[in-house]
DNA sequence: CGACCATTTGATATGGATCAAGCGATGTGG
DNA sequence: CCACATCGCTTGATCCATATCAAATGGTCG
């Protein structure tokens, strides 16, 4: 049902090629009231723009597979990244009608697509849809407050901060493939790619970190992570 | 019936001396399904604290007079400031329940206290409750996103947006008057109280603002500070 | 293999921090 | 009511972290 009338909508752009209709699979049979269960697959090419600042917000997203920023763009073009969603991450979700943030694919990507209207009707009549809504804005909330709290600190702590934020995400894990370019990451701590390069570098020096890859990270030195975050 | 409830709880931190009690008021009535007729008026000493980082966030909160400062601070001391609320704002909403930041009077004030699980339960069963509690964190999350593009700017652009903030927020007044010191701007703008005086006093010799007295800002040239806004 | 793009590394510049002193308003005690 | 202490703010001099400019290196894809 929320599947047919998605993959067939004009305003979402940019799917990327190769991938086998989502029409495929079959459609959800009855209407659940976990927002977690509800939608249909699509995918989008590295890049591609999922939605822009200011565009009505008629979706809201959720990754299964691949990586996606949300950013604005200031008059001189400055970029700044709000946030990098990976699987499992639900974007896109706003109270207003419109997008306050464009989101791009970091890399090609698949992401459940569930149309606004249906969940904000499915609330007014579910408690418990109400509240997941409200939980997911607060959950952002923590996130952008935890945000302003890594720019005001110094580039080692920006840096080590969102190294041990990203290994967070992959629990268990010491080491990190980074779906995103210096550039990227660069935007998001508000640092130049020079910078993050090169604390890097020095992180890697001082044994904390082993870089076998540009974007893949070894986290050999928690605590001294944890020590510098500030 | 709430008045009475909150007006004598304990956990609620140096209320300011000379205030005649709230209980003097008629308590309210009946219960009403909108935010912001309910709660009790209760009065804060400047600097008193109101809550603390991590404490249970029993109560919200709406500013009658006066303004109050949220902030975290982090392990060396550093503090950043995460809002100042004036007359009419709500405050210490949270969907955990624990408080995210701290909360204290900037000058003496009275606030309104309203008690979180009367309004959460209200919530449970009035979808417009929900709906209110909803909006409100997305509007303090719209206010961190934004205070998250401040921070990227120059010293300039972050003093120009705070007055121009500040201004948008006394509507139809072209002077502002801060109740803030400059420290507490210095760490809401992530800037040294140099830094804001100087850009204030440069500001000031480009005829963009004047500054009779250090807490009263004249905006002479709102364009021009817009324009630098970034 | 060669072109291109991302990343690193190097050299220099600069905005804002830091250190330090002066100034003005406010309040207190004599 | 005035002298003085205090506090918040401004101004000045210098320093330093990060930006900027520039070039080299490495990895990827046709």
């Amino acid at each position: 049902m929320f599947s047919e009338t998605l993959v067939s909508d004009r305003s979402l752009r940019q799917p990327a090629a190769p991938v086998k209709s989502p029409r495929s699979r079959p459609a959800v049979q009855a209407p659940v009231n976990t927002i977690e269960l509800m939608g249909a697959p699509m995918p989008f090419a590295r890049n591609a723009e999922i939605y822009g600042e200011n565009e009505p917000a008629e979706y809201l997203y959720k990754i299964v597979s691949g990586a996606v920023r949300t950013y604005k763009v200031l008059n001189d073009g400055r970029r700044q990244i709000g946030f990098f969603y990976l699987p499992g991450d639900v974007f896109g979700l706003e109270v207003g009608d419109t997008h306050t943030f464009s989101a791009e694919a970091i890399a090609d990507c698949k992401v459940m697509v569930i149309k606004r209207s249906a969940i904000i009707a499915l609330a007014a009549t579910q408690t418990d849809v109400a509240r997941q809504l409200w939980e997911m804005t607060a959950t952002e909330l923590r996130r952008v407050q935890d945000h302003v709290m890594l720019l005001i600190k110094t580039a080692q702590e920006r840096v080590a901060g969102f190294l041990l934020e990203m290994a967070a995400r992959t629990p268990g894990a010491t080491e990190i493939e980074l779906p995103m370019s210096r550039q990227d990451i660069a935007d998001y701590l508000g640092l130049t790619i020079e910078t993050v390069s090169r604390t890097l570098t020095a992180l890697e020096n001082s044994a904390a970190i082993d870089v076998p890859a540009s974007r893949r990270i070894v986290l050999r030195n928690r605590a001294a992570l944890a020590r510098m975050n500030g």
